[in-house]
DNA sequence: GTTAATGCAAATGTTTTGCAGTATA
DNA sequence: TATACTGCAAAACATTTGCATTAAC
């Protein structure tokens, strides 16, 4: 099933298409976030879900966001928010390499950061003064560890 | 000052040349910042700090690392935690540009990006399956609007 | 009819804030 | 000595959870 195939059906259809029970917040919900463009948070998708159905409740917009992630329907971002690490700041800029299974963190670079900043500064005619990467992954002890699992 | 010079003076040094009151609890939470290689969230900072000074608070904490973040002298990450923001699973992977004045959020794309993770992945033997790319910035009306301050 | 999903309220965890007391410049 | 900084406790905020009820299968 490609990615074409998932965007002409409706919310119900592709809830139908998993274990899940198809309720009528679920299709709703899942709705809401197709049809807008651009991101939402939980409390923009709270309100407009309101919206619509009264009694919907904020915990079935978080507890239906964790599903959609796990069924791989929606991405989760993180901006500038709770929760943040320090270091000091560093002489050379570097992005973040984080094992997702034992927490390690590396700090690496690349001069095709540089670029990419430039490239879009230029593009978007924007003045760019923050560049966050995050990545993350399985470090080579953990690949090792778990066997060649893919 | 450079920042090699940063480097060699001690913590109660560099707040000296601040605006800022030099406090015990302020040089204590500088210095094991600078001294903790790699990165801290507030409460392992807190945790150290009561180590060495059981009366500090966690509220001197946050307003330190705060202060810190405005002199300059430590940088802010956030990973993977609170406040998420969620969009449709895109086809094409793509980068958040974000004004940080207006808060307009624009998808961007860079083959530059694929190729930065790849030379990630064999320099550092990861398997890398999340990147995540935060930009910040002013964007074009946004800069038109404040005038050329850069 | 079973069982998963919901709504509500209460709990959690992190960060912020008000205020009276303390210590720095 | 004036006032910036601190500690404490409470507030704020996003998110999660327990439990009785409801609705999908």
């Amino acid at each position: 099933m490609t990615i074409k195939t998932i965007r002409k059906k409706t919310s119900r259809q592709i809830l139908n298409g998993t274990e899940q029970r198809v309720t009528g917040q679920r299709a709703l919900l899942l709705d809401l976030i197709r049809h807008t463009c651009g991101h939402l948070d939980a409390d923009e998708l709270y309100r407009k879900a309101r919206a619509k159905n009264q009694r919907l409740s904020l915990s079935t917009v978080y507890r239906n966001l964790q599903l959609f992630k796990k069924l791989g329907l929606i991405d989760e971002y993180h901006f500038a928010e709770e929760h943040h690490h320090y270091e000091v700041r560093p002489a050379n800029e570097h992005q973040h390499l984080l094992c997702l299974n034992c927490g390690k963190i590396v700090e690496v670079a690349s001069p095709l950061i540089r670029q990419f900043k430039d490239e879009i500064d230029r593009k978007y005619h924007f003045e760019i003064n923050e560049v966050e990467v995050h990545l993350g992954g399985l470090c080579a002890d953990c690949r090792r560890r778990k066997g060649r699992a893919a």
